[in-house]
DNA sequence: ACCGCCGGGTGCC
DNA sequence: ACCGCCGGGTGCC
């Protein structure tokens, strides 16, 4: 029988031994079926339940229900009592204390994080004085024993068994008979975000002032998200019962109405036209479901206008106006006309129009935004956009909010929020406030986060392509920001949904496929619409090309494998390859770089002369995972690094994002990737590549490689065939990208150049030469591998060379869609180019093997187990 | 009576 | 709280 916790016995205080299920053979059960602890210490397994009781009710105003989900909060600092444990609702009204015996034990167990508690308020509304709660105890398992004799010594070894209420319960709602594999739990997620389009055929015509005619998908877009902006029902899971609202998930209910849920997640695939969809919306759903009411500007005065930005010399750095303006970018503001009155909110002075939309994107995606206005909104339509970036940004809120919309980024966003009291975007009640890429926020303790949830405005939209990054837990922030109660709190989130489905419960499974199903719009490229692909898209193919390396370069890899498996090895024998883990990374660049060109190693590049000082060490690897131009990301913040800094545990961040991290969990801090302990002054910061680099290169004498042979053959061979195809050149290293400038230029051809390191305005310059079709216009470029965000358009290309694989084969397929997207004419054709009997072959087996092992463990790997796999996978390329 | 008993005041932490 | 607990009033039958 497979069961995993036992309804019998689950009491902590049972110790009746006839019982059919203790306790500790319950719980044991449930270990051993794979409720694995949550990363974040968040779930884990259930120790048991006991009886409580709650008193005080009458001083406070919170009220509960029967069965009702309550929270308890410690009360470190109440005057009467240090161990005071707060009784509260899911809205947090208090509701009582817990008796201080019990109070006591449970600070304790609290405080030192051993458990975490839950109540169940069995009975509630008739108790006037006190009332009973059911408390649930979640915890690692090496932290059951200290609970249980805590509690036991503070004298609730005797306490009253549960009543049969409790067991019911139990077995209805809180375990799952049989929980559902990984493997389950994976296709039910894909499912989740693909069985979305349902019901949402009905369409809807953008307004006239909408240029580009919507395809029909789009108007279903549209007409679905206008619905969402003008629906009048209850939030999902809100039920009226009598003068009541309540929440069927935790028995919440309230007298006032839940605010209502004006938005959602746009998730379609890339390449649908989130953005257009976007703008038709603003133009198309002003209020009641009219249209934006525009002047229509002399034509004269716009056409010059516009014709002066396209001219305007942007001229500036980056970090400063990405286009050397800070005016409208459309056209002038509406002056006094706005339609809506201007509403002061007292204290909290937050001033309420009803005009703007405010979109945060990606820098990336900032000028796409900018462009499809342009390009979508009719001529002459007197819109509004005020790009809010650069250092002569205004800041004044009453110019914001009476813009139609305001386009800034989530750094400037976060950046302003960091000295809250003059950020004038937290000042307006927006209109609308759309997350383009919305996914990028997920990190609950980022600033940026912070700065997004903090927002003022009823109608909030996502728009998203992979709304899950990686686990469940990417799902809260974006729930917070949609304001759907009570799962804006972390705890009812965790509580309700995020803990029991990964733990395999199926009602949950169900509760939140629900939840996604009323708020998401889902299209791939290849859903259908009336038997129709949605997209048609041309084909997309794919080829290996081998390369033999030349004897002198296989001469050079074999010395450096040779190397780079005795210092491995030591570190298996020792058993120190975590401690080292940076270490042999670097000895697999290497590897990687030596396969693509030698002259891609510095001389810097010496792992094995390990220095003595960890200092020195830690330079030496932040350095050497920089300074070859491997476009690496900030984990927190997911952009590129801006001042690099690394971690005693060998890991790197930008200075801000880990500063906060360490600000805000003080010295409980951890590693974000591994979890080990860190604090402000064990950060070594990357003192910049000394070395002029790439200029040298220039006067030496140039030496090819086989892997640039083999690329130029193949570029030869393309433009002889058709001068008019053009090509994407992607490798990780950007000094390879460097490298590859020589052999282009011997070869006449004309080439352009895409990287992490380019600012705005050269970004934008590099991407609208290659896109233009003129026969003068670059017919390659080189792309660093992760440089841009997906909104990047390339569709110019429509060949592909990867030099390099990736041990993320997400990126490369992200890469390729870039040109692979709507607005692609002709079949894309990508090469890859693996050198033979490499470490490149390893990564695309290990590649294979991935993908496989991600859909049988979606989400419950931990990082220590993904960090274990890659031993493994390291150990067997270094034949060890 | 350094007790018992009565009945009013009172009540979380 | 239709309880417990506290502390003042009170004191044979």
């Amino acid at each position: 029988m497979r069961r995993r916790f036992g309804t019998a016995g689950l009491d902590l205080l049972d110790t009746d031994p006839s019982e059919s299920v203790t306790l500790s053979q319950a719980v044991q059960s449930s270990t051993e079926e794979g409720a694995r602890p949550d990363l974040d210490g968040e779930a884990g397994v259930l120790f048991g339940a006991m009886t409580g009781s709650v008193v005080g009710l009458r001083y406070y105003t919170g009220v509960v229900n029967k069965r009702e989900m309550v929270s308890l909060v410690r009360e470190p600092h109440n005057p009467y009592d240090r161990n005071a444990v707060m009784v509260a609702n899911v809205y947090g009204n208090q509701v009582g204390h817990i008796k201080k015996e019990l109070a006591a034990p449970m600070a304790y167990i609290m405080d030192n994080n051993l458990a975490k508690i839950e109540g169940v308020v069995p009975y509630g509304k008739t108790n006037k004085f006190s009332m009973s709660v059911t408390l649930f105890f979640w915890g690692e398992e090496e932290n059951r024993a200290a609970v249980t004799t805590k509690l036991n010594h503070c004298g609730f070894k005797s306490a009253k068994a549960p009543g049969s209420s409790l067991q019911e319960m139990l077995s209805k709602n809180l375990v799952a008979a049989v929980p559902l594999t990984a493997e389950q739990m994976k296709n039910s997620f894909d499912k989740m975000f693909d069985d979305l389009m349902a019901d949402k055929t009905r369409e809807m015509e953008a307004a006239d002032a909408v240029f580009t005619p919507l395809l029909p998908h789009q108007k279903q877009a549209l007409y679905w998200m206008a619905a969402r902006e003008n629906n009048d029902h209850l939030p999902p899971f809100w039920e009226q019962k009598g003068d009541l609202y309540v929440n069927v998930l935790t028995n919440f209910g309230v007298k006032q109405r839940p605010e209502r849920v004006l938005g959602g997640i746009l998730a379609d695939d890339m390449g649908l036209g989130k953005t257009l969809t976007t703008i038709a919306l603003i133009m198309s759903n002003f209020h009641d479901g009219r249209p934006l009411l525009l002047d229509k500007a002399d034509q004269k005065a716009s056409s010059s206008l516009l014709k002066r930005r396209r001219k305007d010399p942007i001229k500036t750095e980056k970090g400063s106006e990405p286009y050397g303006l800070n005016r409208h970018l459309v056209f002038t503001p509406l002056s006094d006309m706005d339609i809506f009155t201007t509403v002061f909110l007292g204290a909290d002075s937050r001033i309420s129009t009803a005009r703007a939309t405010l979109i945060i994107c990606p820098l990336s995606v900032l000028s796409n935004w900018l462009d499809q206005f342009e390009q979508h909104v009719r001529f002459g339509e007197n819109l509004s956009v005020y790009l809010y970036y650069g250092t002569e940004r205004c800041r004044d809120h009453n110019f914001l909010s009476r813009q139609d919309v305001v386009l800034t980024t989530y750094n400037v966003l976060s950046a302003d929020y960091g000295n809250k009291e003059s950020s004038p975007l937290h000042k307006v009640s927006w209109l609308r406030v759309v997350l383009d890429e919305g996914h990028v926020v997920r990190n609950p303790n980022a600033q940026q986060t912070k700065a997004v949830l903090d927002l003022s405005s009823e109608r909030r939209w996502i728009l998203s392509g992979t709304p899950i990054q990686n686990s469940l837990k990417d799902l809260w922030v974006l729930m917070a920001f949609l304001k759907l109660k009570p799962f804006d709190v972390k705890e009812w989130w965790n509580r309700v949904i995020q803990r029991p489905v990964t733990q395999g419960d199926r009602e949950s499974l169900k509760n939140l496929q629900a939840l996604i199903k009323g708020i998401t719009l889902r299209r791939t490229k290849t859903s259908k619409v009336a038997g129709k692909s949605v997209v048609e898209l041309p084909q997309k193919k794919m080829f290996v090309q081998r390369v033999t390396l030349s004897e002198e370069e296989r001469q050079e890899y074999d010395l450096a494998k040779t190397e780079g498996q005795k210092v491995i090895g030591r570190y298996v024998t020792e058993g120190t390859v975590l401690t080292n883990y940076a270490d042999v990374l670097a000895i697999l660049v290497r590897l990687r770089q030596i396969c693509c060109h030698p002259g891609l190693l510095g001389s810097y590049a010496r792992v094995s002369s390990a220095p003595s000082d960890l200092q020195e060490r830690l330079i030496s690897k932040i350095r050497l995972v920089l300074s070859c131009g491997s476009d690496e990301e900030c984990a927190i913040c997911l952009d590129s690094l801006r001042q690099p800094v690394i971690t005693y545990c060998a890991h790197v961040f930008c200075r801000p994002c880990i500063c906060e991290v360490i600000r805000s969990e003080q010295e409980r801090a951890k590693c974000p990737l591994c979890r080990a302990h860190i604090n402000t002054k064990e950060l070594v910061e990357y003192p910049g590549d000394k070395e002029t680099g790439t200029s040298t290169s220039g006067k030496e004498k140039w030496r090819s490689s086989s892997k640039v042979d083999a690329l130029m053959g193949r570029l030869l061979q393309v433009h002889g065939e058709d001068p008019a195809v053009k090509s994407l050149v992607v490798s990780q290293f950007t000094r390879f990208l460097t490298l590859l400038e020589t052999p282009l230029r011997q070869h006449g051809f004309t080439f352009t150049r895409l990287d992490g390191s380019m600012n705005q305005r050269s970004r934008v310059k590099a991407i609208a030469e290659f896109q233009d079709s003129s026969p003068s216009s670059p017919s390659i470029m080189l792309l660093s591998l992760t440089a841009g965000g997906v909104g990047l358009n390339l569709t110019a290309a429509s060949r592909v060379f990867m030099m390099d694989p990736s041990w993320n084969p997400a990126a490369e397929d992200q890469c390729v869609d870039r040109c692979h997207r709507l607005g692609q004419t002709r079949d894309v054709i990508i090469t890859k180019f693996i050198v033979k009997n490499s470490v490149e072959e390893d990564m695309m087996r290990i590649q294979l093997n991935k993908k496989e092992l991600m859909e049988k463990t979606f989400g419950s790997k931990s990082v220590q187990d993904q960090r274990q796999s890659r031993i493994e996978e390291i150990k067997t390329m270094m034949a060890l």
